[in-house]
DNA sequence: AAGCGCTGTCGAAGCGCTTCACCGATTCTC
DNA sequence: GAGAATCGGTGAAGCGCTTCGACAGCGCTT
């Protein structure tokens, strides 16, 4: 491995100039530093990371906290560490990624280590046990998603709040009155993952505005849990005509499920996802949704982590504002009509006869 | 931040025996190592990484190089990503998550900057352009994939000519000879991902001994795509029964598409699929599948790590042995009995009445 | 009793870098 | 034209750890 000292040698200066041309923390006269860059690159030279962070007290390094639970909402997670590392480049960091496996241990390990400058959090709960370590810590952190308490801490999430509202918004416009929320899975909400709460207190709140009823049932996903779900829906709310669903596992077996009993999407039932992109789109109806915008966030995040490395500072809680996108899932709400007694439409729709898809 | 030399301090011994009562590299007494334990704890010291990687040259991280197409079998990569960092901590290491963004380049980088000490590539091509520089890098590397030329490298993968073997036969002995295979998108096979080509590889082979006819069709995900191919398929070939699938995104939109043509799943074709089991349990058809073992993989790939960083020797291809599953969307080849012209069975199977779902 | 090999501990060197203090040579300022 | 400020460069002191060689003390053997 090639060295400082040597690429100064090579160059015919001392090893602190190199150093200076390297971080600019000085100025260096233009043939100097051309030299010393010419001699970087002839003899391929690349500081070595751990004398680096042991002299500079700065490894470049951003930790980034996964959940364990490998089983939900992965895609966005992806999302996100991939948007995470890649804007972590841009800025000259790199990535460490943490699974939840450690648990809060992590969190000591890493600060007290120095091996990060900095963490970022995902699937941060309302009361997470590792904020009160990384506060102590006093290492530099954002976390993705909203604790309750937030003093000290940099957030960055969706506005969920919001987000619940726009759909109700949404629905309601087009003449829905009930509205049945398809949740996160029961688990998620006993872990008390803000967001899953949050959408629903936003969807509550803006109900009750624009006169709609909402049943809130949380699901697993799949087709057992949603098809046990939605009879229990429509047993409970015969009237339901507009469903808003949070949970990526759901929303296929929903739209599946919907047309195998002979309710159209969007002529009899109007369809929101919250989900990515990705997942409304190729679904087997392009679905009127909110996206959630991992990129963005991870994104974002970053550069809250850099901005405060950097010393500057910065918002405490940064919500991104949700966009509703209108696609083929959803459309006025049926006109109260004579129906067959479980609350379902007479006539008309059967499966195939509505030619919702794009393929016909 | 506690340093050793305080430790030392405060256990009243040299610095150097608390680095051996770490290390485990010399032997202790056993009462100087309680004491030395004990400051440990007390004061709730933290070796430094920075400093211990620049006076070991060992910075005990792993990089792990995901691939940028963050649109393409996702969880697969999600699953390997979270088993490589479970298993690496397992060993003490830590894992540092690069995109493929970088490119080539983060190779020399890592390896210029000793910041990891071993590599784990993922999306492997036959050609890959990091392999020479992973090469003269000279530090020790796993590659998941397996390139065309696997001199001095370490690899681990399915053994997806034996998986394509695998679901030919399990269709051949059900009586199937006309077999189609949905694979991933062209892009894919564009850029020679080994893996999507040695499994075609290993269907056409065993088809020639079991006597099938391949039709091998490359498919991008999605409802508009797969229907295009799908009606190519049974134009050209009417009598197909057996469905090869091996691309996630297409496996909801076949069986809706077929469901959709009035082909019964598994009464008028069967299906299996190459997929990860929970896709292959999600489905709105419990898919007979060959599961990719994306966590045995991840885990496979820190184990050769770790034993290669530690001078034992290890093979230099590990192939896993695929494992097909039978679940409810393969069943014996329909009598070749009249069709309707169209290479369809006439009559009966009509939608939502064959009750192939768990829902009912 | 001298010599041997162990074991447990220590001191010191140094890993490769950053950064501070210092210094000569210019250039500015009044 | 004297003093101050600036520029471009150097040397040396660490950052906190690992590890090598030295060595004291011990129980053996001969």
């Amino acid at each position: 491995m090639v060295t400082l000292a040597e690429v100064a040698q090579h160059a015919g200066v001392s090893a602190s100039t190199v150093s200076y041309v390297l971080s600019g923390k000085r100025s260096i006269s233009a043939s100097t530093r051309k030299r010393v860059e010419h001699s970087i690159q002839q003899l391929g030279y690349h500081p070595n990371a751990g004398a680096r962070a042991l002299a500079s007290s700065r490894s470049n390094i951003i930790a980034l906290m996964v959940p364990l639970r490998t089983d939900m909402y992965v895609p966005v997670m992806m999302e996100i560490a991939i948007a995470v590392a890649t804007t972590a480049r841009t800025h000259g960091y790199d990535v460490l990624l943490l699974t939840g496996e450690e648990g809060p241990a992590a969190v000591r390990r890493i600060a007290g280590s120095s091996l990060a400058d900095a963490m970022i959090l995902m699937d941060v709960e309302l009361h997470d046990e590792r904020l009160p370590l990384l506060r102590e810590s006093g290492r530099t952190a954002v976390l993705i998603g909203l604790p309750a308490d937030t003093t000290g801490l940099t957030c960055v999430d969706l506005d969920f709040e919001a987000t619940g509202a726009l759909c109700v918004e949404h629905l309601a416009e087009l003449g829905h009155r009930e509205i049945a929320v398809i949740g996160e899975a029961p688990a998620v909400y006993e872990r008390h993952t803000g967001f899953a709460e949050r959408t629903v207190d936003g969807i509550r709140a803006k109900a009750r505005r624009s006169g709609a009823r909402i049943l809130h049932r949380p699901c697993e996903g799949g087709y057992a849990a949603m098809g046990t779900t939605l009879s229990r829906i429509f047993d409970e709310r015969p009237g339901t005509t507009g469903f808003i669903v949070q949970n990526e596992a759901a929303v296929e077996p929903l739209l599946n499920l919907l047309r195998q009993q002979g309710r159209a999407v969007p002529e009899d039932v109007s369809v929101v996802a919250i989900c990515p992109e990705q997942v409304a789109t190729g679904a087997s109806v392009r679905l009127t949704s909110v996206a959630i915008p991992a990129q963005e966030m991870g994104r974002r995040s970053v550069e809250q982590v850099v901005a405060k490395l950097a010393g500057r500072d910065t918002e405490e809680v940064e919500l991104l504002a949700p966009e509703l996108t209108v696609r083929e899932s959803t459309g006025p709400a049926p006109a109260a009509g004579p129906t067959d007694g479980r609350g379902r439409p007479t006539g008309s729709a059967t499966y195939g006869g509505t030619g919702r898809h794009p393929m016909g």
